[in-house]
DNA sequence: TATGAATGAGGATTCATTCAT
DNA sequence: AATGAATGAATCCTCATTCAT
């Protein structure tokens, strides 16, 4: 009778400390060795859910790119105010760091991973490809809706994508920065800096 | 003297030959060899003028990092129209990809360096908390000047660095992205989402 | 009772299953997982039957060895013309490569694993010594009977064992050489090269 | 100012070193520590000049095939009697043993790398298809000397290879057999094994 | 200064063997 | 008896750094 194990469960297990760990030494910094003590596991073990060190990122990946596309989908399926769907992807996104601080401290080694263009499995580029894409057409909607200010385009939704990943990539590299509070701000200039001007 | 200066020549040239290849294949790919073979030096060579491979990333960072600081003093000694200024330095420091793209290209690698903390001498951090603090500034020079909306604070400043280091890091991980018809979309965005909304 | 023949059964299928692995792909590049797949149970169960990896080459070479035994064993029992014997001799040993293909072409696992001399289980220096002796006899026996032609001794019955393992390793190595084919020319070089010439 | 090295001869040290290896403890059961050791450098050194471990075993073959090579030539060039020269071919091959021990040692490394087929750079079938050719050569010249018995072929080069080869393999896997001594006996058989029977 | 051969610590990965079920 | 998950020792190879010339 073999051992009975949830094989998904141990994999989420063994994944979910390698993100603790690449969270805290970095990528670059992590020993298959710390994955499995993390994990408690034996190093051997790791090797039996994943094919290698790289894999766990790329599965890192995976998880974090599983929940970029909920939030994306949330702002699709959304009804109301074009702008106002802007703003609550934007806090969406940002309430994502207290949600899996880990997972969002692994941001910069995706972007390193994924930097590799082609050869990597790490396909970040895609991600924020697809968040320029729903902010334009929730840009669009808003010009549908008479709330845009004119001469707005894509550029203008790459600076939105812009925003909320910069403040993510400040609070990683000094985590001291109140990310939290940041999302009003956010949602502020990019929301106010898009909206129409009214006439009085 | 002739001696001093071919020494720093030499150096720099070394050094620009990381910054290529680090731009090329990311710090953590790169081997002390590929630096020696793209500036043309034997591998020993590299070390008579960098105490490590690590030592070439932080010199990298102390150039960008001086380069951050004369756009900031830019920024600070100017004089006219806060808002205005602002924009100025948005579009300076967009202007560095063109004026210096591997730099530009290394900063995910600074990052993932500086992302450490304390432990090391890449200290990122710093140089975005000056940004901020020069944004801060340069809004509370606004507010004197009543060209600011109210409410306006310190998260605020981070939104505008962060719109602007977002763009950067959309285009590192997709060059695709044309990141410089960005200045102007971020310009509009964040000068007109601080601004304060005009009577008639 | 049952249990045994059984248990016995199972031993022999899971042993036939290594030797095809083996033959396949050589000792050292064989797998414990290779073989249990192939045999179709699991890596453990290889366990309940064999002490080691390397046990189930050890087992082959007994496999081997009892073949081996058996004709030589005939070969001594046998009567009448003594280079006709050899003749017979040398005739059954290749033929055992159309019987036990497998089986053979492990030779040259087993020949690397002898070579370690007595720390190895597998004597197989044993078996050559054998071979030559029952070779040495006949040949004796052929000389009592006045077939054998002068100065013939030990060395030529090394030659013609020689003769034989070697055509087995050129076969081994090149299975494109029609190794069945040279059964007959192997007699005719080996028999008639120590025949006595006959006066006429 | 380098450091001046013969490369060529530091690379044959190490070959030398890792074929004594080889001979003694087999190619399985070499660590390249083994190798470093016995050639007095450090592990990474061995790198500098062998890509991997396999490429060892693989320059060893290279030179025993050198070593084949020539003594092939030295068949095909040579005139005289035929069979006279086969069995200056045996002598020749047989006295490598004593001239390269350890290279002769490792032969059945070889065989088992080489049984892999085309997917080993261990191309150790083709050796032994050379030496059959030289072998079918000069079996042909003796046929035409009319020092051939009637019917001999091509089985008949592969039971002379056969012979010699299956005579070291018997040395190889028990030292004790005087391996020297046999090149006589080969020769008796071979040869008057398909030398024409005079008519008196 | 410059070189590049040499070093050896370090780390990813493999796989024979064990053992809880 | 059978299973296959778990283990961790073993080993190949890399590469930053040193140093003799």
């Amino acid at each position: 009778m073999p051992r009975k194990v949830d094989s998904a469960a141990r994999r989420d297990m063994i994944l979910g400390a390698a993100v603790r760990v690449f969270a805290r030494q970095g990528f670059a910094a992590t020993r298959v060795d710390d994955i499995a003590k993390e994990a408690g596991v034996a190093k051997g073990s790791v090797y039996l859910y994943f094919d290698s060190r790289e894999a766990l990122l790329t599965a890192a990946f995976e998880a974090y790119e599983a929940g970029s596309r909920t939030l994306i989908q949330q702002a699709r399926t959304g009804t109301g105010d074009a702008l106002e769907r802007i703003a609550s992807l934007v806090r969406s996104v940002v309430g994502m760091v207290s949600a899996e601080p880990e997972l969002t401290r692994i941001l910069v080694d995706l972007w390193a991973e994924g930097r590799r263009g082609d050869a990597s499995p790490v396909d970040i580029a895609a991600v924020y490809r697809d968040h320029r894409a729903v902010i334009a057409e929730l840009l669009a909607a808003a010009e549908a809706q008479g709330t845009l200010r004119a001469g707005v385009g894509e550029g203008h939704a790459a600076v939105v994508v812009g925003a909320i990943e910069g403040c993510l990539l400040q609070w990683i590299v000094d985590p001291a920065l109140p990310i939290t509070d940041l999302a009003t701000p956010i949602v502020e200039v990019c929301v106010e800096g898009l909206r129409r001007r009214e006439r009085v």
